[in-house]
DNA sequence: GGGTTTTACGAAAACGTTTTCCCTTGTTTT
DNA sequence: AAAACAAGGGAAAACGTTTTCGTAAAACCC
């Protein structure tokens, strides 16, 4: 909005464009004495550089991407704050997208960030990811993208991650040590790299302490709440339902309470549970709830950094960074 | 990164730049059949226009921008995902700036902004900002900038927000109603809207009901949660203590609950709490807790509607937009 | 069929920066 | 004192679009 530009500014100083432009980019063919009434003119003035037109020229957007599926969670949203975090600070903007857990958005999402709006991407796919077609083809082009928490098995892409089997295993030992024998795991449909890998945890115990794996204890759960809600109910109710329940995310958990509620199961004493979870009010909750914790906020300062050393060419050859940040077990009332 | 332009897509159509263009942007002056080959070259070579061209070009930049004290915050995340509802359906891009409740970052932000990298400004203020002086510098110039949840006084603004008074006034009825006597009312240091219209209601309730209006019962607290924590204990523990809390946001209801807990207060019998809060366990915590919920994703939806209304020039003369969303009193077990 | 209008397209300016190349001084070197 | 050089600055091209204006050919009008 603010119309003044260089043009404006070299004639109130009797300058010429180009030497104004290179007294605010501190270029060494400026005098120290010119640049410094530039700059006192520019700030009189409230000169503010136009973006676009910066960014034309530069091929440089100093902007950066982040693609989540939502972002009402607390996962995502104190991962965005450690994004922020980072970005603001090294003086580059974020775009934030959604995708709603909806393959389509993402492709289009990404399809036209390919315009180079920004310099770099962040992203944890939606839980109906086909293939990571549109995105080999944006990483092919040289484009920098880092995947975090929910990544691509493609061991050529970049990815900052928690460790989702160890904490899926030691959650599920947990349970099994405090007496548990039918543990049932929720899962959330689709491919996600964390849902599965948090299970192949979970099934990894189940093998080291010999107890069986009954397919009927992996419940498979939608993106509706509601709906979730129900088929927790159906398996809480049935034949041989189970003792306790690992759950693959927050809200699954919070699904199992209601549920418990309305059929009055007691968690721990009917069923224990635990749940992976960054609920700042776990502990409040009645009971409160065990939690494998993934550190969010470090994930999105790492994910961030990682993402601005690849757009700063500050990350050389074909390596491929593999971050992985420990998630604590933090055991409360619902597993015990 | 796509290195295909509009010069490139012209040679390979044999065409100028210019008609490509403007078959693009479909317009009277080509022919259809002119229209369909371009088209299809351009889905064939994957062409994306760049978008800081156009938007040097057209003064348009289809951002805008929103500006938040914090985002892992129940209310805000929920707002955000109401405004790039809003946003991604009209095809505009959403940039998010967070101020850690600090002016000076908040300050910092509005200047960037007004080199017309965005369209428009969404803005919730942070806690101790001083006066809108820049806000109000921006808004003089014509740039579209809408105020929500956290406000500035001025008359001039376009804000959507909750009814905050009724909010407070009716919460305090409630707790009055249930019988306590001595409500303490925690409010955020500096002045925000919402916390002060909040206190309002308050204190309107406390005089219906010919109630004492004691200063020790208006606890000022800051940004740190542990010397909220502190001090809430302190105020519990004083002789005469509150036999009920009003918390004007959510953070200080949770900090009020771990305080209870360490000194052994039993929620509701000791004391009894109502809190403004978009909790979504609020009803699963021990005890659940009595809430007054702003409808958070309807106020970001609202503002965004607002600010496009703005940009988009549907908004004719000096018309100034105060839109009041209602928010509901949810009672649970902590107030009663 | 001469004139007018319409249709379809192209040339070029413009948006505000950045950057390359050049020029003018004044200073140093031999 | 001529040559070489450095310092400080300017002219102009370039980035990729959009848009104004111009114009050739075709279509229409009486």
């Amino acid at each position: 909005m603010s119309s003044i530009n260089l043009k404006r500014l070299s004639e109130e100083l009797g300058l010429s464009i180009s030497s104004v432009s290179k007294a605010l980019r501190d270029s060494y063919e400026i005098s120290a004495e010119t640049k410094k009434r530039v700059l006192e003119m520019a700030e009189k003035l409230n000169y503010q550089p136009n973006p676009f037109a910066s960014s034309l020229r530069r091929k440089k957007s100093l902007t950066v991407a982040v693609v989540i599926p939502e972002i009402a969670n607390n996962y995502f949203a104190l991962a965005i704050n450690g994004i922020q975090t980072v970005a603001q600070q090294k003086g580059y903007h974020v775009l934030t997208y959604l995708t709603h857990e909806n393959a389509k958005d993402q492709e289009s999402t990404i399809k036209h960030l390919q315009g180079g709006r920004v310099d770099g991407v962040l992203i944890s796919l939606c839980s109906d990811t086909s293939t990571g077609s549109q995105l080999t083809e944006l990483q092919n082009a040289g484009f920098p993208v880092v995947f975090f928490d929910r990544v691509p098995d493609d061991p050529g892409c970049p990815t900052v991650t928690t460790d989702d089997f160890d904490g899926g295993f030691k959650a599920t030992e947990q349970l099994i040590k405090v007496g548990c024998r039918k543990i049932a795991y929720l899962r959330v449909a689709g491919y996600l790299s964390t849902t599965v890998n948090r299970m192949n945890g979970y099934l990894a115990a189940l093998k080291k302490y010999n107890l069986p794996q009954d397919p009927k204890m992996i419940v498979e759960c939608s993106n509706d709440d509601a709906a979730n809600q129900e088929l927790i109910k159906k398996v809480l109710k049935m034949r041989g339902r189970p003792d306790a329940i690992l759950s693959s995310v927050e809200k699954l958990a919070i699904s199992t309470y209601y549920a418990c509620n309305e059929i009055n199961l007691k968690i721990p004493k009917d069923l224990k549970v635990i749940s992976f979870s960054c609920l700042r009010t776990a502990s409040l909750l009645s009971p409160s709830l065990s939690t494998i914790t993934p550190p969010a906020f470090e994930i999105g300062k790492e994910a961030a950094s990682l993402l601005f050393r690849m757009v700063e060419k500050k990350v050389y050859g074909n390596r491929v960074d593999k971050i992985v940040i420990k998630s604590s077990l933090i055991e409360r009332n619902s597993s015990s």
